[in-house]
RNA sequence: GGACCGGUAGCUCAGCUGGAUAGAGCAGCUGCCUUCUAAGCAGCAGGUCAUUGGUUCGAAUCCAAUCCGGUUCACCA
């Protein structure tokens, strides 16, 4: 019979403990095997928290187990409690049947074990280093504007999910890919050349990375301009700024325009139009004059080369104050400019490799009809690279510089396809990284009226939100009025802590994969299920922390309850233990979402414990505890909830404060 | 049209590897500050889990079909 490792020795904080429920797990998947002969494993067996209205913590569902023990469901699951009550006993310490439900009575010598051990362990639920790397790239900005909200969801996922890998025990790598060359900054480089009279953010006074945004801004306004009456040319039928192959597609776009079924359907009428649009964009005069500046750019002109180099430090320095408010950080740098021309080497080989083919005109194909997708271009006819091309080729560097077993890329569901793609091609190229590129896809961040639209100004700027929080949490503050002792740089550290904290939970507190809808009043709302309310809890905990003495506190380690604990406690503890199990979950989904849930249901739970109240008196007070016994118990606790709290929050990059 | 994602309370979301009477927060309504911090707590009210069918001891959860919303299917990045 297998033996099973359920003893409090484990319980001490450096080494590796089993969660409770992997406990009960193992031990029942030993019970049916040792009762019925079946090969189960813990996998197999399903446990659930117990519901408040039955005894016990956890129960085990038994209607599996019938199958082979020939036994009614109640007889089963007497079978089975009975089974583990005597050979775990450390664990078990009693067990009732409800129908096809054996609910288990985890023994207190369990609960009180673990606060003690686990409630100044600040790698309390964390796993040992497994040896597994992993690359994380996130946030990949362009460098003609500023992040915007949507970069916001992007750089607290990565972030978040990048320490939640870290605590699992794998070794990260924050990677950003930057987006530094192309047409868009060669815009906002022609926009400060013709209009900025040699304007600098020390001469303005203006964050880098907002001078160049705002030169984008001002050239596309100037597009705008001069594309509009080409577009009503168009429109009237007059194709005079058109020639050659773009000549006959404006032709044919105008003749389709005016077909009875295209005037009826607005949408595909809709898409006629944008592509005349952009057709005609492209033939203003200040965009001919940006497409000749990329071409300087890409021949090497030193005069553009300098300027460009130039408005990407001025970007550089507004990025890195940006990063530094947020919390974000990253241990690699990649920029487009060094990666835009790798890929083709990967391109020849599959070529050779007969993974590509090529057409007539030279261009480079992958026929991925079979994997239910498209023919995908690789190479255009005249060798230059396209999107993915790019992409193949970082794939490779990033894996040349670190053998990762993983890579994570935190990009927007617009971009499914494109890395479902790019994975396929990764594998039939047989190159080593393939099986470990993931795409971990976010939906958008909508605005209450839609989505954001750049050229509609509807973008939600990341500096101006973050100064925005902080303020309304500055108000919220002096309002209550309950840290006037404060000086002026801690009251300042305070607010950060909340705005910002308010923010990233906002965020990270819904399912990554969904679209979500930013709300400006919801967000900065510090009620409920918000950030401003677990740090408060926190801020609470410490407060009654803070009546004892350094020398009560320490003498709790060696401290072990011993007396029977009252239902508020027990769930208390419960929950706490299980932070290891819900840290693991959010590592396996990639997904904040479950910590953030998991540090709503602890505070709260904490609140409710600090309140309870029967005939006027607050039952599970510390301070005024009924016995010597009872006060060191509820210290840990309370000890024990607030370093929850501070783990959790932590992994979600939100700091809490002591007091607030 | 194909592919992918979503549809759960008035609103925003949990729950989805099948388990007991579907949960939170916000908004609405009641109470509770001589309290270890009321940014809190307790309670009331609010549901055809998009629809239909199937699988089984058991379905919000799995399967199929349908309906609605979104994204994508560029020699843009």
């Amino acid at each position: 019979m297998p033996f099973l490792i359920v003893t409090f020795a484990l319980y001490h904080y450096n080494s590796i403990f089993m969660s409770v429920v992997a406990s009960i797990k193992q031990a029942a998947a030993a019970a049916v095997q040792a009762l019925y002969q079946q090969p189960f494993t813990a996998a197999d067996v399903s446990v659930n928290t117990t519901k408040p209205e039955f005894e016990g913590e956890y129960t085990i569902v038994v209607f599996p187990f019938t199958k082979f023990s020939r036994q009614k469901p109640e007889e089963t699951g007497h079978a089975l409690g009975a089974w583990l009550a005597e050979n775990h006993p450390d664990l078990v310490a009693g067990f009732n049947v409800v129908k096809g439900f054996l609910n288990l009575t985890v023994h207190d010598q369990f609960w009180t074990a673990f606060v003690q051990d686990a409630h100044h362990n600040v790698h309390v639920g964390q796993q040992p280093a497994n040896g597994k790397k992993v690359m994380v790239e996130y946030s990949s900005p362009n460098t003609n504007k500023p992040l915007h909200l949507g970069h916001l969801r992007n750089n607290f996922l990565g972030f978040s999910v990048s320490e939640i890998l870290k605590a699992n025990g794998n070794e990260v790598i924050k990677a950003n890919l930057v987006n530094d060359r192309g047409i868009h900054i060669c815009k906002s480089m022609l926009a400060w050349q013709l209009f900025a009279h040699g304007d600098t953010p020390a001469s303005t006074g203006v964050k880098g990375d907002h001078l160049v945004g705002d030169y984008y801004v001002h050239f596309e306004s100037i597009l705008r301009d001069q594309a509009e009456p080409i577009i009503s040319r168009v429109l009237e039928g007059n194709f005079k700024d058109f020639e050659g192959e773009q000549l006959e597609r404006i032709t044919k776009l105008h003749t389709a325009l005016h077909k009875p079924e295209v005037q009826a359907d607005t949408e595909k009428s809709g898409k006629i139009k944008d592509e005349i649009k952009e057709l005609s964009r492209n033939r203003t005069e200040i965009m001919q004059q940006a497409k000749i500046m990329l071409q300087q750019w890409e021949a090497g002109n030193p005069e553009v080369r300098a300027l460009w180099q130039t408005m990407n430090s001025w970007v550089y320095e507004g990025f890195e104050k940006t990063y530094k408010r947020l919390g974000i950080d990253f241990d690699k740098m990649y920029f487009e400019s060094n990666t835009y021309l790798l890929g083709k080497d990967v391109v020849e080989e599959g070529l050779r490799k007969g993974v590509f083919f090529k057409k007539a005109d030279n261009s480079v194909w992958i026929d991925l009809t079979a994997d239910g997708l498209d023919e995908k271009l690789v190479l255009r006819g005249d060798g230059t690279s396209v999107y993915i091309t790019q992409d193949i080729g970082t794939a490779r560097l990033k894996y040349d510089d670190y053998q990762m077993d993983q890579s994570i890329y935190v990009v927007a569901d617009e971009q499914n396809y494109h890395f479902k793609v790019l994975k396929l091609i990764m594998q039939k190229l047989g190159e080593p990284s393939a099986d470990g590129i993931s795409h971990l896809s976010y939906g958008m961040v909508e605005l209450p009226h839609g989505r954001m639209k750049s050229r509609e100004g509807t973008v939600v700027d990341a500096d101006d939100l973050v100064e925005e929080m902080v303020s309304t949490a500055a108000k919220y503050t002096e309002e209550l009025g309950k840290v006037k002792d404060f000086s002026e740089e801690e009251l300042r550290d305070l607010y950060e802590t909340i705005g910002l904290g308010a923010m990233k939970f906002f965020l990270l507190k819904v399912d990554p994969k969904k679209k979500m809808v930013f709300n400006p009043e919801e967000s900065i709302d510090i009620h409920g299920f918000t950030g401003p309310f677990i740090q408060y809890s926190h801020a609470r905990i410490r407060s009654i922390l803070r009546e004892f003495s350094a020398e009560d506190l320490s003498s709790l380690a060696a401290y072990r309850h011993t007396g029977s604990l009252l239902p508020m406690e027990k769930e208390l503890i419960k929950i706490n233990e299980q932070f290891g199990e819900v840290l693991a979950e959010a590592g396996r989904e990639l997904s904040p979402s479950v910590i953030a849930n998991y540090a709503f249901l602890l505070a709260q739970t904490f609140n409710s414990f600090y309140a309870k109240k029967e005939s006027g008196k607050y039952i599970y007070s510390v301070r005024d505890a009924e016995s010597e016994d009872k006060r060191k118990l509820r210290l840990q606790i309370a000890s024990l909830t607030a370093n929850t709290i501070r783990q959790s929050m932590k992994f979600l990059g939100i700091r809490v404060p002591e007091r607030m």
